[in-house]
Formats: C-alpha cells, sequence, structure tokens
DNA sequence: GCATGATCATGC
DNA sequence: GCATGATCATGC
C-alpha cells in the first residue's frame, strides 16, 4: 500500500482509504518520524503524513473537491473500561464580526461539515503523538432531522450575537451545535458586534452527548462492516423518538415539547388519568410518569433516553412545590466517579461541566387544597402541574459550580471522601455532595485503592426554590 | 423544621 | 446488578 493512493475528489475513496489507518498509529505510516515530532495537531499530522498533502497550501474543506472535512477525535476508556467520547468536537471558531447576519446553509459550520470524515483515536496522555492508534473511521453526515435541530440552534446562537449578546451565550442554550468556550485560562475577552462588552472566546461544536451517539453509532457501522452512515434507503424511524421530522420542519423542538403540557396546566394527577383514559395507580415516581408521558406524547417509555434527549444532553427532571412554596428535597444529580474526577484536569472537559451546563426541561408541581382519590380508594396529596419550562444554568452559578468542582477534585486527589471535605448544604453555596446509593455498603472504586461510599452531585433545595422563582 | 445520612422503587 | 429518580428517618 501507498501512501496518497486515493482520489482526493472522491469521497468514497478518501473513505476507503482511511479505513487502512483503523488499528494503526501514524508511526506506521511515517519514514523519518524525528522530522515531526513536536509540530502541529495530531489532524495536521494525519493530513501529512497519511493524507500525504501540504497543509499549509489548503484553503478551505480539507478535501474541498469532495466535501469532506476531516476530524480526528480523541476517545478514552471510562470506569468500565469502555471506549467513550472525550471531548466535544470543535467545528471553527466563532467570529462575533461576521457569524450573524448569514442564514444557517450559508454558515461556515453547514459549508464544511454537513460531510465529515470523522476519525476516533484512543487518547493516551503520556503516549507520542505518532504513536497513538486510531480505531473507528467514519463517514458522517448529519442527518436531515439533526440539521432542523441544529438549524433552530444556529438560530439561537447567530441571534444572541446579533443582538449584542454574545457574552451571555452558554452551550445550555442550545441542543446538539453549541457554541462552547475555546481558549486557555486568562484569555481577555474579545470585542464583539454590536455591543461594547467583551465576550469569550467560542467555538462552534458538537456538544459530548451528540458525539455519544455518533460513536455508538459508528461502533455498529464497524460491526457490521459498513463504516458510513450514509444510507441508500431511508432508514426506519426508531421507536424511542420524541418528536418527528415532519413536526420539525413547522416549530423547534422546544415548541413543540411545550405545547405538549399546555393543555394540562392546572391539572392534577386525578385529572390528566381522566384526559388520557388510564387508571389512576399510585407509584412513588408518579409525577415522573405523569410528566413522561405528557412530553412523550404517551408513546415513549422515558423521555430522557430518547434519541433526541439523549443527543442534546438534555434532562426532563420533575419538581414538587410545597404549600408553602418551599421544596422539601434537594435534587441529585448522578454518582461522582472519582476516577473521573482525578484524570480532569479541565473543569470545561468535566462530567459535572456537561452535567451542570446541560440543558433542562424543568416540570414544576404545585400542592394545592384537597386529595386525589386513585385506585383502590388511596388519597394522596393533591400538586397540579404548575409551570413547565426549559432551563441552563447562569454563567454566574456556573462559576460557582466551578468552585464545587475544584473542592471536590481536591477532596478526591488527596483521598478525603469523607463528608466533613465536601460543600454540605449548611454551607448555603448552591450546591452540595450527599451520599446516594443503595444503602450504606453501596460501595464504589476508590483511585487511590479500595473502596469508598458512593456520593453524588446534589442541587440545594434552596437553589431550586430560587430557579423556579426566578423563572415566573 | 432542617440537615444529613440512608434507603426505596423502577426499569434496563 | 446497577443507575436513576425519588423519598424516608433520625437527631439536633
Amino acid at each position: 500500500m501507498l501512501i496518497g493512493q486515493y482520489d482526493r475528489n472522491d469521497r468514497t475513496s478518501i473513505f476507503s482509504y482511511s479505513k487502512l489507518l483503523v488499528n494503526h498509529s501514524l508511526r506506521d505510516f511515517t519514514v523519518d518520524a524525528a522530522e515531526h515530532n513536536g509540530k502541529g495537531g495530531l489532524g495536521q499530522l494525519v493530513e501529512e503524513l497519511f493524507f500525504g498533502y501540504d497543509v499549509n497550501s489548503k484553503a478551505e474543506a480539507d478535501f474541498a473537491a469532495a466535501g469532506v472535512e476531516l476530524k480526528c477525535t480523541p476517545l478514552k476508556l471510562n470506569r468500565q473500561d469502555e471506549l467513550a467520547i472525550k471531548e466535544r468536537l470543535v467545528c471553527g471558531m466563532i467570529n462575533y464580526r461576521e457569524d450573524w447576519d448569514k442564514s444557517f446553509e450559508e454558515s461556515h459550520f453547514y459549508k464544511k461539515c454537513l460531510v465529515m470524515l470523522i476519525l476516533f483515536y484512543l487518547h493516551r496522555g503520556s503516549v507520542p503523538r505518532l504513536d497513538l492508534k486510531f480505531l473507528f473511521t467514519v463517514l458522517w453526515q448529519l442527518p436531515e432531522k439533526d440539521l432542523l435541530i441544529m438549524r433552530h440552534d444556529y438560530e439561537i446562537i447567530s441571534d444572541k450575537i446579533r443582538n449584542g449578546l454574545a457574552h451571555t451565550l452558554s452551550e445550555g442554550d442550545t441542543m446538539y451545535l453549541a457554541a462552547c468556550r475555546k481558549g486557555q485560562k486568562g484569555d481577555s475577552l474579545i470585542p464583539q458586534h454590536g455591543s461594547d462588552i467583551g465576550a469569550p472566546r467560542r467555538a462552534w461544536c458538537l456538544k459530548m452527548a451528540y458525539m455519544r451517539t455518533v460513536l455508538e453509532e459508528t461502533k455498529r457501522k464497524h460491526r457490521e462492516g459498513a463504516y458510513t452512515n450514509i444510507v441508500t434507503e431511508p432508514e426506519k424511524e426508531k421507536a424511542e423518538q420524541v418528536v418527528r421530522t415532519d413536526d420539525l420542519r413547522k416549530d423547534s423542538f422546544d415548541g413543540i415539547i411545550l405545547k405538549r403540557f399546555y393543555p394540562f396546566l392546572h391539572k392534577d394527577y386525578e385529572e390528566f388519568c381522566r384526559m388520557t383514559c388510564r387508571e389512576a395507580t399510585y407509584s412513588k415516581q408518579l409525577y415522573f410518569t405523569m410528566a413522561n408521558a405528557i412530553a412523550g406524547n404517551q408513546e415513549v417509555g422515558n423521555v430522557n433516553l430518547s434519541e433526541e434527549f439523549l443527543k442534546a444532553g438534555l434532562t426532563m427532571k420533575t419538581i414538587r412545590v410545597q404549600k408553602n412554596g418551599k421544596i422539601k428535597e434537594s435534587m441529585s444529580f448522578e454518582n461522582i466517579d472519582y476516577q473521573e474526577v482525578c484524570d480532569c484536569e479541565d473543569w470545561y472537559d468535566s462530567r459535572l461541566y456537561e452535567l451542570f451546563s446541560a440543558r433542562f426541561l424543568f416540570v414544576v408541581f404545585k400542592e394545592t387544597d384537597g386529595k386525589i382519590t386513585l385506585a383502590g380508594g388511596r388519597e394522596e396529596k393533591r400538586y397540579v402541574l404548575d409551570d413547565v419550562f426549559f432551563w441552563t444554568m447562569p454563567q454566574a452559578d456556573l462559576d460557582v459550580a466551578k468552585d464545587y468542582w475544584e473542592n471536590i477534585r481536591q477532596c478526591v486527589t488527596r483521598n478525603t471522601t469523607a463528608p466533613e471535605c465536601f460543600w454540605k448544604i449548611s454551607d448555603k453555596k448552591l450546591f452540595h455532595v450527599r451520599p446516594k446509593g443503595r444503602n450504606a455498603a453501596d460501595l464504589t472504586t476508590n483511585p487511590h485503592g479500595g473502596r469508598v461510599r458512593k456520593y453524588c452531585y446534589w442541587f440545594n433545595s434552596e437553589y431550586v426554590t430560587n430557579l423556579i422563582n426566578e423563572h415566573k
């Protein structure tokens, strides 16, 4: 096999050629390795050493004539020793001076990234770049349904830039296509369009959650030996989809979901059951069940596991407000993965950042006078659907979350995962750390060896109360 | 009444 | 068996 033996004007040829890199590192294609130590990113090295062209001479898309953008993206091994996405996929810097008056179809993102050749490699910190192993290749064309959602994402971001609000951009604003922070700590703010307020540098990116589904699909294609997601026949719509492509042509994802809730506003569970012809049975998760049935149009088992919610990193959470206006319970998130906390050095790449900078769909139930009667004559307190909204953590609170993360990281790296080390509710700092497990004996791996108690991330109940009240 | 630790219920 | 959403129990 000869280096560079492919037709760079032909998508299929480029893709077939890329398969040669799978299960290899660049070292296998490099004659004089010494020459390439230290310069350029891995993507550049792939272009130079594997695809055999001079990086400096190219002006536009990597394979412009074929309409293919080359992306190298890292994977890591997670706690279960499975391959997992390490980073969001960055798709070019946002230019605040220019990226606000173009349509989605005219944007750099669309023009460059509609079809990408994505090379997944296994990241290992101490290994020279030439020895990093490539695991998967996929020719990824953004599917039509995803493009409908991304177009709306693009409009949300470009609207903010157009209106001089670039400094308020947040990854949680959007579903799949996001504006992520880009640059080093301490970088100065840069000028934006239509405002004197500086804004942090940001780039167009596909979110971690989205990339996770790209990876899953890619693994499946590799198993089947097909490698590409471009299908000649229309694929059957999978069961667990919350909205249909046709609906997205008429309304945004958010709009569709919110409108599903409106008929049930101020209704309690009993009324909901009557309206939807279901039996009013008791369960501990009754309000989650109700919210889920509404959001999923009664067709989806758990919307949080639906394709769109997973791809967007969107989470639906139900909140119950007591008569006195307070929320009894704090809001729990997933358990802390101590290994991840140890391994991740950058706040913006951390799991906690992903969890807290994500979008939320909050469904609020409020306790009111009266009781509801369920199957078997069982009486329960009466809560009515009071409010439903999409929510993203404000930047100021994300700054607090960063301190929260740094504290957790310090505790974990010093191997002091004891309650007195973590933030508590009584510290009144928006978030706290508390146990969550099957019972006190439910342990997890300690990176320092042995096993430790399971703790998880929490929003203080007071924080939840405040964010609900601020929405009103 | 609240903070904190502990555990339940469900579904995959 | 485990993660996730949800809630309970105890002591100050």
